[in-house]
DNA sequence: TGTTAGCACTCAAAATTACAGAGTGCTAAC
DNA sequence: GTTAGCACTCTGTAATTTTGAGTGCTAACA
């Protein structure tokens, strides 16, 4: 029985054997091992020269010439594609321990992200939602006191955007009142990209005197569609890393984590993970296939989790390649399930 | 000469040689280093008898028998207090690194720590400025729709606060109205302790059947003191732990990344250094000092900025006992009166 | 009396050696 | 096609030695 990748059943089950071991004990796994390991009685003489083949076909290498094999990316990705299944797991633990502090969605997001941790003993990340394409839902200016006026912009998903902003002679509350009119009738129910020059122009007009307000508004219009702004990223368990050798040597911890540290690059990842659309919305990225290089050594699994409202958000795992695949995406899947259910609870 | 800590003048100059000694390398340093390295021409066996009293005396001590010595926390006390004199250095360039993105107050902020961290080549820590004890400045109730009303408050510091509150009914503008000059006339100007249950029984009664919407409104003041709420702490560098090696085992790294990441113990340095107020309000941790147990083997200094308005913030640097204080307490110093610069020249 | 030269001693770190064990590839026999 | 067997390779570890920096102490010196 040969499929499209071409190999024998027999070497898929060693390969799976291979793979599944070094995943358990993250230590190269020698054919006597294999041959013990299966079911398929075979010598370990015969299982090398199996393996030789499964190196020579890249799924496989020897970090050294007398050592073990450990799997490549490339058998990697064939386990996750093909010859993993998913584990059961009992549910419900998760759910109670994240509706404990779940008061707020900032808390909730740090908690899920903590909860994901420790659970997996990965490293985590999750993102706020994220107002991909949105409309203004309603716009009031206010008089704090003589000269400064508040603008309060709601956009779709309830996001809150203020601004302060600096006048040189007070509103009258006649003139307030006219603004607030205008600025509502033309810009509420718009979507921000179609707020473009032409209707900018049109509003200052009509706005006369007050064009520099105006024109203030819509740079906090602006702002609030800027994407880097208003995500958030919690990240949580770090340090998990260090729990895997291969990843606690210097080099790697550092880059690691200051891209942590430093959430530029996990930005990346969010805008990467939400650009591409897949089924599930999970995606496995091993080694060198993630878009985040300081990660090039480890797996990263996302998933993207919805709103309803077109908000959508990310979650993250970070961990070595030799990662647990099948509880990962349990979880993930688990997580994704749970805050989707939350959220249009509180809907 | 002898002073209050009763060390001849010569011990003194043999302390202050070994402690800068280690600062440089970091390794324990020997009594023939210390003979060539200052001039006082004292012979290395001279040198071993002070020492020796010296290490008696819990100023230094060896990590072993037959090694050099190394200065013990008491040590680096004295130094800090006593032996080190403040460094000359070129101003302005950080200055101009920092104006460079600083638009907004949390990229400004993000951008100290950065260059902060940069400067120094240790771990440090911004915190936002926090409303200690607090005004309301104004308050505004508006409909975003017939289910939704938006409480918008604005206290001292040009803090901004949001609440969303669903009602069952939608407000007539009238009573909106009067509901907004209730809370106006009532809250304004008040600070946020005078707030008491006496005063939110007599709101809760003029506004009769809108009580509901007033509770969550002072409900939503409440969350505005809340300090850990609105404090953010902003770090960067921490991977510049890895650049000491005394700091980059396993164990102690995550400590202190761990620290870092869940900045619960970071908000617990920053009560703590707001709490005790000096002259400079400058101060310095050293080893068991620390307030935060995770870094019982660094040390930290931290300083306090304020933006005038009773407004104050908090920045820190976190690094090995061996820190070069000298440059750090002048960095620390620069940015302290850069930052209050800077808001100064905003306000 | 304070300073110094000299020496025996200590200890950690680095280098060296030896060894065991896991694993391989290849060959020859089944 | 499978397997047993063997020679070979390589790593990791443990044991051992070497090195060198540094100390404390003693005795001589100014």
């Amino acid at each position: 029985m040969i499929s499209e990748h071409g190999l024998s059943d027999r070497k898929l089950k060693i390969l799976h054997a291979v793979i599944q071991n070094y995943l358990e004990t993250g230590e190269p796994v020698g054919s006597r091992t294999i041959s013990k390991y299966t079911d398929l009685n075979l010598s370990s003489a015969t299982i090398r020269n199996e393996m030789a083949d499964l190196e020579e076909l890249g799924y496989i290498m020897q970090p050294h010439t007398s050592a073990g094999r450990i799997p490549s990316d490339k058998g990697y990705r064939l386990y996750v594609d093909m010859l993993m299944e998913e584990k059961e797991q009992e549910l419900g633990e998760l759910q109670e321990q994240m509706l404990d502090k779940a008061d707020r969605m900032e808390q909730l997001l740090k908690q899920a992200a903590r909860v994901l941790a420790s659970n997996t003993n990965y490293a985590t990340m999750v993102s706020t939602p994220m107002n991909h394409s949105n409309k203004i839902k309603f716009i009031q200016l206010s008089m704090v006191d003589d000269e400064q006026v508040i603008a309060v912009i709601v956009l779709g998903g309830n996001v809150i955007k203020n601004k302060i902003i600096r006048i040189e002679e007070p509103l009258s509350n006649e003139n307030l009142l006219k603004l607030n009119m205008l600025l509502n009738t033309t810009l509420n129910g718009m979507a921000i990209e179609e707020i473009n020059l032409g209707l900018i122009a049109r509003l200052k007009e009509q706005a006369g005197v007050h064009s520099g307000v105006v024109s203030d508004v819509l740079d906090a219009v602006a702002d609030a569609i800027q994407i880097d702004e208003d995500m958030q990223i919690y990240t949580s368990g770090a340090t998990n890393i260090f729990k895997y050798p291969e990843l606690s040597d210097n080099q790697s911890a550092q880059e690691i984590i200051n891209a942590f540290e430093e959430k530029q690059q996990l930005t990346e990842l969010v805008t990467q993970t939400l650009a591409k659309e897949e089924n599930t919305g999970i995606q496995v990225y091993i080694g060198n296939e993630t878009p985040v290089q300081n990660m090039k050594d480890c797996s990263v699994v996302t998933a993207t989790y919805e709103l309803g409202d077109g908000m959508k958000g990310t979650i993250g795992i970070i961990g070595p390649k030799r990662m647990d695949y099948e509880h990962v995406l349990k979880s993930m899947k688990r997580l994704q399930n749970e805050l989707d259910q939350m959220f249009h609870k509180k809907e």
